[in-house]
DNA sequence: TTTATTGTCAACCATTTGGTTAAGTATTGC
DNA sequence: GCAATACTTAACCAAATGGTTGACAATAAA
């Protein structure tokens, strides 16, 4: 059972270890948006974008919603609307503190 | 500049990612140690381990200091060592927080 | 000086990753 | 019915990952 957890885990970090996920969730903190949206910004085929989101819903960050031939992704459903702030101060947590530290260690890695 | 952040942030995740690595860093925040003691829990070669260590490194999770033939190995340097704390608190938050989030993720997803 | 210990490095291997193109599936609109 | 729209899927590819073995380097101990 700890398995469980630890390949969630992996499953998370490994989502979030790319740029253009990381974005996508960006994206998707500000409002739940459709694929080719999601899509656009990046130079990038619309089947690579439709890969990273399958990443993100297998760690479970991102919900897909089907309507017709549009697919709706939002960080999280609906019964959790709450937690998406909660993903919007880790996601900023993420970027600022985490980098912080990552710059910390390595001025102190000059410094040695 | 934002490429600069975006690779750190790369590394870290990445680093993140694999469960021996954690279990790494979950060590490590325990107290400094060489990398044959490192090793030793894991069925896997030194060879294996000294390339993961060197992917913390990369991330600058982790900072090697050499004394003769032994390296020891610590989340964090001697300049710094009040960062150490602050690294387990976010092993902690992630390893605790991120996994309530994804089960409450995945719990939601089967609920739709 | 010889031997054991600590660890790296290089070469190799199978698998995964991140991207492409091309084709296919639904749905929508004319 | 036919064409456009919104996506997925499959096949492929180069590069990265995570592991191995085996040879090497450097230090410590005998």
């Amino acid at each position: 059972m700890v398995n469980n957890k630890s390949t969630q885990l992996d499953a998370v970090f490994h989502a979030l270890a790319d740029p253009t996920r990381r974005a996508i969730i960006a994206r998707l903190a500000q409002a739940p948006c459709g694929i080719s949206e999601l899509a656009a910004p990046f130079d990038m085929t619309l089947a690579a974008i439709s890969k990273h989101i399958k990443v993100l819903e297998g760690a479970g960050l991102v919900v897909r919603s089907i309507e017709g031939r549009n697919h709706t992704c939002q960080l999280d459903t609906g019964p959790m609307l709450g937690g998406m702030e909660w993903l919007r101060h880790y996601e900023n947590f993420w970027n600022q503190r985490l980098d912080a530290l990552v710059t910390a260690l390595n001025t102190d890695d000059t410094t040695a």
